[in-house]
DNA sequence: CTCGGTTTGTTCCTGCGTTCACAAACTCCT
DNA sequence: AGGAGTTTGTGAACGCAGGAACAAACCGAG
């Protein structure tokens, strides 16, 4: 998913746990909604969608914020998951690309409300220039260096077409951005130190079809070691 | 990532395998635009952004379908991957929640060249009922079960809020959809044999900041194992 | 036909992730 | 104060994924 090779992180945290954290303060922001003060390991695993000891596992890798026979304190969990990800401090983010999806993006309420500012929106189309989309004007992106330097730009969100994505993130990286969310349907080379993770939409539903073909009555196994079934490719496979 | 807990599909291709075939597949369709007829491992694990032993044993799941000591026929393999996915067939798509997402979606270039039509638009707000969004009329929601059914539809999209995410997937489940891909912000339960993948925006982003955070110069470790570092949680920890 | 060069398919191995199971620790009741 | 009941934190076991390395198979030259 991510372009960096170790699986943890300095301090020691797995990736799949910092990939679940979000997660457990997601429902733990839930439970203190609906007025919860304490919640116990099971509780909060099965708001979160998860196994009860997986989530405790997850959770001793930040310290030791349970209390045994108890459970863990809503607030003070939050707090603690908060700062571990680093959402105690905004991070300021610029949207690249303006299509029907980056407009989405730029819109999105739930960044703002987990410490993320879309600060900058850019756009290669000159028709878009001036466009004001979530009380932001739309700039050329020829001043993708400058934005990032004057507005102190951490996160770069890619959602141009394909061809645009890769001198985007190369000019991001050159500008100082480490972080990248990528959402172009395109494999992107970075330098080591830099982070991206990408959003596939197609290769989503591309899953599920895969999964739905296996449910389907009318599927039958067409592969088999007998070459009767190998069928077009036997031509190839077995031609001297 | 899904609700399916068996690691492996039916005829034994394993998840992971899954879900990088269609990552082979832009891959292959981009050499084949660029006239490429035949191709390595290597070369199209270096497109494809992986390792070339993990391509060669990905694919060996699906077959034999390379030469040794030439490589892989382009448009076979292409062919091989598409109908190991359920490609060769269109499948309807659903999208219920036509808010900015919902409509980015519905106009996803994407979708429609990868075999998945964008049937019908569903949404809750009377006034956005008869809008026209990427040529198809919003309808109503009361309407989902009469649309799954007259129109086929296999796989359905969920990009409403998160209140009301449960209750469109529980319908449109009832309804016969056993296939649903999700962009609310909430964990969706669902029965035994319905596959969900799920997509989050905040939480790539949350993702990111963590390792920004580890990479910041003010990162400093406050979290240890001796007492004075546990600081403001120690009164909970060690309270009587 | 044989031999060297090339590339696939597969085997082996290492390491991570997940789950089970239990000891340690805390609360509450008597 | 003591014991029963709960719940956390963790040690151990197991399974899967990823990568290295090699044998099998193919092509082309001589």
């Amino acid at each position: 998913m991510t372009a960096r090779t170790s699986a943890e992180s300095p301090r020691g945290i797995p990736e799949a746990t910092v990939a679940r954290l979000p997660l457990y303060l997601r429902a733990l922001t839930a439970l203190s909604e609906r007025g919860t003060t304490v919640c116990s390991s099971e509780a909060l695993a099965s708001a979160a969608g998860v196994n009860s000891a997986m989530l405790r596992k997850d959770l001793s890798h930040l310290g030791s914020y349970g209390t045994r026979g108890v459970g863990y304190d809503v607030a003070n969990l939050r707090y603690q998951i908060s700062r571990e990800i680093g959402l105690t401090q905004d991070r300021n983010v610029a949207v690249v690309g303006l299509g029907n999806l980056g407009q989405a993006l730029a819109n999105y309420a739930g960044f703002r409300s987990r410490g993320f500012r879309v600060v900058s929106l850019l756009d290669a189309d000159p028709r878009l220039f001036g466009m004001t989309v979530a009380d932001l004007q739309v700039r050329p992106v020829a001043e993708l260096e400058a934005v990032v330097a004057e507005l102190d730009v951490a996160i770069g969100v890619v959602a141009t077409p394909a061809e645009a994505a890769q001198e985007v993130t190369d000019r991001l990286v050159a500008a100082g951005v480490a972080s990248i969310l990528n959402f172009a349907p395109t494999v992107l080379s970075v330098p080591e130190g830099v982070d991206v993770r990408k959003v596939d939409l197609s290769i989503e539903l591309q899953i599920l079809a895969f999964h739905e073909q296996r449910r389907s009555p009318s599927y039958a196994p067409t592969i088999s070691t007998t070459p009767a079934a190998r069928g077009a490719v036997a031509v190839q496979e077995e031609g001297r």
